[in-house]
DNA sequence: TATCCCTACGATGTCG
DNA sequence: CGACATCGTAGG
């Protein structure tokens, strides 16, 4: 009698004999779900099918069937053949035929993760798969309703170090913690009195281990999430379990935990949706912040960080003398990361979620996805074409040495400003392609030539007007589909429970969307198109153009623009003004491109050059309406300056723009000035900080940064790429020491105040009349400076 | 197996 | 000293 169940699948694995679909029934079994009849396919033209089956043939291989598709055959196959076929016959040309199986079976088979799936079919025994049921399934569907309530556990690993690291071969885990929204234990084994209920106590490290596997299964959450834990708290669980022999159960097959490399080393837990979400916030989020820590992401985006005064040395030294307040501490610490991870995962989820359906694949993958591989999924899922290969390596090189030119910056005059007002295009370069159909096979076709369809006088080209390309259809649903929700959202208020549901949509649109141009042009695509890539840039400094031109003729002056924005003082300062503006270019502009009223501000400067004439592209500050500064490329916003300059140069500009008074400001920055001067500056507030691009030994420069890693690699830091500098300038020949090895005294004030305090503020100064030597002059009246 | 593009500024060190 | 190369980080 077939069995009908339905399911909400969350993980496939794919193995010889099929593909086994894990998941959680409404009722929150565990199930596995065996799809024995998946036949995943390549194409190929069709006078190459022959020479498939002579590479098949010798292979001992047979092909399952084959379907005609235009021009082109497709060729099932077994699974446990599909890979070696596919490489064996790469010569061939071939169209589908590098694509992980177990993400693509999600896209062939039309299931959606998270979705509730309808399966039918025998039951079957599988003793080594640890779920609650399993199914051999003769019929999978997808029934389109979306799993609402989620369950995400957070978790964490204390561990003891003996210096300042710790060492997986020396040093044990002392702690674990598990957080759900309904469930909080901390798991350790050293007994304390009192201890909250939470608190779970056992005798030996490996019983921690334990304990932890049985807690987590079940919990039986859909989401399992650590920060950094790809890093740290797996590898570390791996390295230990293996020292006390334990098997750590937590995939629903019979393997063991293990960690997979796909681009970056990752842990996988197969049945669930395991997730590392620093990557996510890392790659896709794309923080403003110089590091990743948990405690400086977790304040920035839950406005909360840390138990603070902890570190791996405290850890060590509660956990080594052991007193019972101290370690009742300890768990509430450990349980707060737990928290904060989980939290993170709750909140980047929605966008994340969307991200699933619009590219097909489960979580855990998501999770782990760039900007290019977001596109490169996106359109495997729902572009109606047969998918090239990577291109090798030797190609991506080749492609790499050339470039084209990008938008276009209009250089500003220096100057304070009154009214500016700021227009920009909406989604610049996805308009352009969903307007002027770029697309790789939409470009020179022969239907149209140069005068019947979208021509590029600029770059010799044109693209196709009767046919849509893939790449236009899929940009201009997405343009289509986030105006839409963004209209939706301007009707809805921010305590309605729909908002944040279509603000993550509509984040995860635009995040593809605005990654599909410069994906055309990246050397690794599948899709690259160099000559696509450089038409979207054309177009768009085409269009700014005319924009800038039509502004003119309208009077207004023209301050300043970039790319897809201008900056604007109209003539009379109207509504009615901008209005008719904007009606004027929408008018000329083709759908489904537009230009936007961004916003009005009070005043604003735009800043000279510091070497040469002329004004400075990219470096601006605005007042808004609500006295509130916003700055663009500014020392205050660059990661590599020192806290004392960036606040200084924030304050200056506060008073110089708001209060507009420059007497005042320059009172403000002797006083400072006079601070350093008298070496009273903390250091936390002169170090600077610089994030190591590649790796130390291939430097040519011996610049302050270079030298400061290299003396913090003397000292044992981990220094490698992405490693976090912190040095000081000093007095002195060496110049430079490492922030946690500098005195107060030894700051050399000189550079403070001509590198970094001069340097961030005299252009702003010089705008209001106040010259170099005024800003100096107040020093030599002081204490023979 | 890593996986998005170009434009721009400015700091610093080195060389002639 | 200026020209230039190297490097990091920003804007869009």
């Amino acid at each position: 009698m077939p069995t009908e169940i339905n399911f909400y699948p969350s993980d496939a694995s794919v193995t010889s004999e099929g593909v086994f679909v894990f998941g959680y029934t409404q009722d929150k079994k565990k199930i596995a779900v065996f799809d024995a009849k998946y036949f995943p396919w390549l194409a190929l033209a069709q006078e190459n099918v022959d020479g498939l089956r002579q590479i098949c043939n010798k292979l001992g291989v047979e092909f399952k069937h084959t379907q005609n598709e235009g021009n082109l055959t497709k060729v099932f196959f077994n699974i446990k053949d599909f890979d070696k076929v596919a490489r064996e016959a790469r010569q061939l040309n071939l169209y589908n035929s590098d694509i992980s199986l177990r993400k693509r079976w999600w896209i062939d088979r039309k299931i959606l993760p998270f979705t509730l799936t309808k399966a039918i079919g025998e039951p079957l025994s599988r003793a080594n798969l640890k779920v609650d049921m399993v199914l051999g399934a003769d019929f999978l569907d997808s029934l389109n309703t979306s799993l609402d309530t989620i369950d995400i556990v957070g978790f964490d690993f204390e561990t003891s170090s003996s210096g300042a690291f710790p060492d997986p071969e020396l040093n044990a885990i002392i702690s674990i913690a598990l957080y759900s929204n309904n469930f909080r234990r901390v798991i350790t084994w050293k007994r304390f009195a009192p201890h909250e209920p939470h608190v779970t106590f056992v005798d030996s490290e490996a019983e921690l281990i334990e304990e932890f596997v049985r807690s987590v299964n079940e919990l039986k959450p859909h989401i399992l999430a650590g920060y950094g834990s790809d890093n740290f708290d797996m590898p570390y669980l791996i390295r230990r379990a293996k020292k006390y022999d334990i098997e750590l159960e937590l995939n629903w097959d019979k393997s063991e935990l293990s960690l997979k490399r796909s681009g970056h080393r990752t842990a996988r837990v197969v049945g669930i949706s395991y997730c590392d979400v620093s990557h996510f916030i890392r790659r896709i989020l794309a923080l403003d912040t110089d590091h990743y820590s948990l405690d400086l992401v977790a304040k920035k985006m839950l406005g909360k960080g840390k138990l603070a005064g902890f570190n791996a040395k405290r850890i060590n030294e509660i956990w080594s003398v052991g007193l019972p307040e101290e370690l009742a501490l300890l768990c509430d610490y450990n349980l707060i990361d737990a928290q904060l991870a989980q939290e993170l995962a709750k909140k980047i989820l929605p966008v994340q979620m969307e991200l699933c359906k619009l590219t097909g694949q489960p979580l855990h993958d998501v999770n782990l996805m760039t900007y290019g591989t977001l596109v490169e999924w996106f359109v495997i899922k729902n572009a109606d074409i047969f998918i090239p290969p990577r291109p090798k390596e030797m190609e991506v090189a080749e492609r790499q040495r050339h470039s084209y030119e990008g938008g276009l910056v209009v250089e500003p005059i220096p100057g304070l400003y009154k009214d500016i007002c700021a227009f920009d295009f909406r989604s610049l370069y996805p308009s352009i392609i969903a307007s002027h159909n770029i697309s790789p096979e939409t470009m020179d076709c022969s239907c149209c030539g140069v005068r019947g369809g979208f021509a590029i006088k600029e770059e010799s080209i044109w693209f196709c007007s009767k046919k849509q390309g893939f790449v236009p259809k899929l940009v201009g649903d997405l343009v289509e589909r986030r105006k839409r929700i963004n209209d939706i959202l301007a009707a809805t208020s921010p305590s309605d429970a729909s908002f944040s549901e279509l603000m993550a949509r509509q984040h995860a649109l635009k995040f593809i969307a605005a990654a599909f141009y410069g994906y055309l042009g990246f050397g690794a695509s599948r899709f690259y198109s160099f000559d696509c890539a450089k038409a979207v840039t054309s177009l768009g400094r085409k269009y700014i153009q005319m924009v800038l031109k039509e502004a003119n003729k309208l009077g207004f002056k023209i301050l300043y623009g970039d790319t897809d924005s201008l900056f604007v003082v109209m003539k009379n300062d109207t509504d009615a003004e901008a209005k008719s503006f904007l009606q004027i270019i929408n008018s000329i502009l083709p759908a489904p491109m537009e230009l936007e009223f961004k916003a009005k501000y009070r005043s604003g400067i735009f800043l000279g050059k510091k070497s040469g004439e002329g004004g400075a592209k990219k470096r601006y500050a605005l007042l808004t309406q609500g006295n509130s500064l916003i700055l663009r490329g500014l020392e205050a916003i660059r990661g590599d300056w020192s806290n004392l300059a960036k606040r200084t140069q924030k304050e200056i500009l506060q008073i110089l723009l708001a209060e507009q008074d420059a007497e005042k400001g320059l009172a403000h920055f002797r006083k400072i000035t006079n601070n350093v001067k008298t070496q009273k500056t903390e250091l936390e507030d002169l170090a600077i900080r610089i994030k190591l691009t590649r790796p130390l030994q291939s430097y040519a420069t011996n610049a302050p940064h270079v030298v400061a890693a290299k003396l913090a690699k003397a000292k044992g830091h981990p220094v490698r790429r992405g490693f976090l500098v912190s040095y000081v300038r000093t007095k002195g020949p060496d110049k430079v020491r490492l922030l946690e090895d500098c005195k107060k005294e030894d700051y050399d004030a000189d550079y403070y105040i001509e590198h970094q305090l001069l340097r961030a503020v005299y252009k702003i100064f010089e705008i209001f009349g106040y010259g170099l030597e005024k800003l100096k002059a107040g020093q030599t009246t002081l204490e023979g400076y």
